[in-house]
DNA sequence: ACCTCGACCTGGGCGC
DNA sequence: TGCGCCCAGGTCGAGG
């Protein structure tokens, strides 16, 4: 569930710890979450080598260090928390066992035991996440970056090639929207927001948009995601910040969860249907 | 080129 | 109390 403005969450709550910290040993302990290196290059790797710039581009994390790079998505249920010993009360899911303990948590998979007794702790139910270590120098090279399109906090988010992409394709929109080709960062909850904003259908197929309703889902696309920023992320079951406090932005969204529901906008009950595959919660009166 | 479906994975909620 | 079932969802790959 972890989608942009909840892996910028993470983000901003790291950066106020991470940078300038040093990695003293690494425990994996479960070793498929890796997509490259081999897990012992990876844990040869990181000790010594210290925390620089935290980034993010859509719902990849990106972490560099002194000569390398860790790319983390969250997947679904990932947890990416910081142990600081000075403060350990309501300090992530789990404190973190001293380098060789045995496991007491079996959904914690990854720790790096950082100076000063401190940790970064990765936690994930469900196992969809991926970490991946890369190179400085080629990090911004690696797949899972070069194929996401615009991240739409940024400048390269641009409306002429977003109102050309969904020219050129007949899915529905709400397809487009998940497509992380097209717009980098919107998972089923900022989409279903994003249309519902908008007043689209989520149905409705690309291409038979007018430039007005593009132009309409394009300024709400940023909007629902700095409004999911600014209340710290949408915690329905699982998500956590870095500091293990969960997102205050559940009670603020419109469509999504709501089915049922009456629309903030004219009062109609939302209805819950399946679009590409997907559950989307929209509203029959006021989206078109 | 797009669509749908299954796979991955687990816990929670539900019906019986 | 407990069991089995289905669902949630990001992403990828298979098959139509």
């Amino acid at each position: 569930m972890p989608e942009l403005p909840e892996v910028e969450t993470v983000r901003r709550g790291l950066e106020r710890h991470l940078p300038g910290r040093r990695i003293e040993s690494v425990e994996l302990r479960c070793e498929d979450l890796l997509g490259r290196p081999d897990p012992e290059s990876f844990c040869r790797a990181l000790p010594g080598q210290t925390f620089r710039r935290l980034d993010r581009l859509g719902k990849m994390l990106i972490l560099e260090l002194d000569h390398q790079g860790l790319l983390v998505h969250l997947g679904m249920t990932g947890q990416l928390t910081f142990w600081d010993p000075a403060h350990p009360e309501g300090q992530g899911p789990a404190a973190p066992p001293a380098p060789g303990h045995p496991v007491r948590d079996r959904h914690l998979h990854l720790i790096l035991h950082l100076e000063g007794a401190a940790a970064l702790l990765y936690r994930d139910v469900r196992r969809f996440g991926k970490w991946r270590m890369d190179p400085l120098e080629t990090l911004r090279r690696a797949p899972e970056l070069v194929r996401l399109g615009p991240d739409p906090l940024t400048p390269e988010y641009r409306f002429e090639a977003f109102s050309a992409a969904l020219r050129r394709t007949r899915r529905r929109i709400k397809a487009a929207l998940l497509d992380q080709r097209v717009v980098a960062g919107l998972g089923n909850i900022y989409a279903d927001e994003a249309l519902h904003r908008a007043g689209i259908r989520p149905h409705r197929r690309c291409h038979r948009l007018t430039e007005g309703q593009k132009r309409c889902l394009f300024e709400a696309i940023p909007e629902v995601l700095r409004q999911g920023i600014a209340s710290r992320g949408t915690t329905f079951s699982d998500f956590v910040g870095a500091d293990g406090s969960p997102g205050g932005h559940l009670a603020r969204l419109r469509a999504y969860g709501r089915a049922g529901q009456p629309c903030a906008g004219c009062g109609a009950s939302l209805v819950r249907t399946t679009v590409a595959g997907r559950s989307s919660t929209w509203c029959r009166h006021c989206q078109r």
